[in-house]
DNA sequence: TGCCGGGTTTGCGCTGGCGCAACCTTTCTG
DNA sequence: CAGAAAGGTTGCGCCAGCGCAAACCCGGCA
């Protein structure tokens, strides 16, 4: 968004069925998400575009139908922290809508991706004549709340180690493809991005990853981490340095 | 609830235009907030008391009239830790009923309290027949959430200290009494409570209140606590050590 | 009044994990 | 295909702040 090499379409085939695939429109008749979809406007960004920024008003409310988009929120003193990494499915910026009316973090596609995005009237409008739509937005919200909740709690009382375990579990667990035991996580991770997911700093993070490829327990494929036991990266996740 | 002190009452007077201020009726005529009142249950517990533990079915929907409320999470290794303190006129384990149905963490009373509550049945059916009600309670689980995610970048990138005088500064926002220049918090907090709220443990906490203390940026009357100099706990809270 | 128990304070030692700086590898660009 | 830029690795030193344990304070109760 306000990137020259966006490009902008009206919802195609694909993209309906993307849509109407959302948690957003679950157990709502068909033609009610086929109007949902209609109002959409979609934006083919390339990777590293901006989709908006922390403390701009918040206008539309955002879905991820191709790619992945990180959520990164930078303190008063500068100092950053990565919120989520978004994958295709869910909604992010829709909170906004509801509260101050800020975007509280950033917003940019960390891959080549499709975004589809609603306005702020249209999406008020949906929220006020569907009582299920609105509660559909309550669960979201809630299951993020109930995320971030645990995420603080770890923070608090696990190890680097532990976190950045619980946090590739996360991440398998939002995006991972299965092959042949394996899970390939489909969003494109730097190191700074698992550091700043789990709440600690690159040099940890690169050590420990580092170290798990060294195991066999990691591997990396075209930018991609494929979680190769995911079994005994959970007992890392739970009971520390077993 | 489940306890054998408790004292069970249908609203009267004064626990109605407490309802009534509840930010869940907000923009509502008076008739449905009256109504809203009409179907609360009303508690009145004494402090130490279990409202609802961790891990169960989630059956109804909270809010703190008079008192006190901690929420408390556990993990699976038995750490503990403190989501939220509750003060007079918020809402607690609302979500659950919207999500998995199982509340995330243990609520009790930190003082005597009443409690007013919802049956699921009675909440969800409010929700889904008063779009504002729906609204309203997408602002406030999106008000916390934003919370949670600020209190989660502070975990990440800030001193313990910073964090503890975040804390205290969120709790005054939360119930803070001015009186002569201070604001004192009215809800009793014991040095682990603050610990556990900026995600350190008793012995730092104990160390830096004590030095608060004893410069007269804080004090301590009947149990609680009371800020004397909101501005410094706010200079402490951003620059550090300044 | 003296005892008891929960909460609090504090001296001391220790270590997890952060930060720097230098170097290496991969990807992008012209 | 060469050069630049961005990202990743790693040896080393260091310190914030955690944990223990022992003492202390204070309110409730017999």
């Amino acid at each position: 968004m306000g990137h020259g090499m966006s490009e902008q379409k009206t919802p195609s085939q694909n993209t309906v069925r993307a849509i109407c695939a959302l948690g957003l429109v679950k157990g709502l008749p068909p033609e009610v998400a086929a109007h949902v979809a209609s109002l959409a406007r979609i934006d083919v960004l390339p990777g590293g575009a901006g989709v908006f920024t922390q403390g701009a008003v918040a206008q539309r409310a955002y879905a991820v139908l191709v790619g992945a988009v990180r959520i990164r929120q930078i303190g008063s003193d500068g100092a950053q922290a990565l919120m989520r990494m978004i994958a295709p499915g869910e909604m992010f910026g829709t909170v906004a809508l509801f509260t101050e009316g800020y975007y509280p973090a950033d917003a940019e596609t960390a891959m080549p991706s499709h975004i589809a995005s609603w306005s702020k009237a249209d999406f008020m409008a949906l929220t006020m004549n569907s009582p299920q739509i609105a509660i559909n937005i309550i669960g979201m919200v809630g299951q993020r709340l109930a995320n971030v909740q645990n995420r603080l709690r770890e923070m608090a009382t696990q190890s680097a180690e532990q976190r950045i375990a619980h946090a590739l579990l996360m991440l398998v667990e939002q995006s991972g493809a299965v092959q042949a035991g394996a899970c390939e996580i489909c969003i494109p991770l730097r190191r700074r991005d698992v550091a700043e997911l789990a709440g600690t700093t690159l040099y940890p993070a690169s050590r420990l990853l580092a170290a798990w490829e060294k195991v066999g327990l990691l591997a990396r494929s075209r930018q991609m981490l494929v979680v190769r036991d995911a079994n005994k990266l959970r007992r890392i996740a739970q009971g520390g340095l077993l």
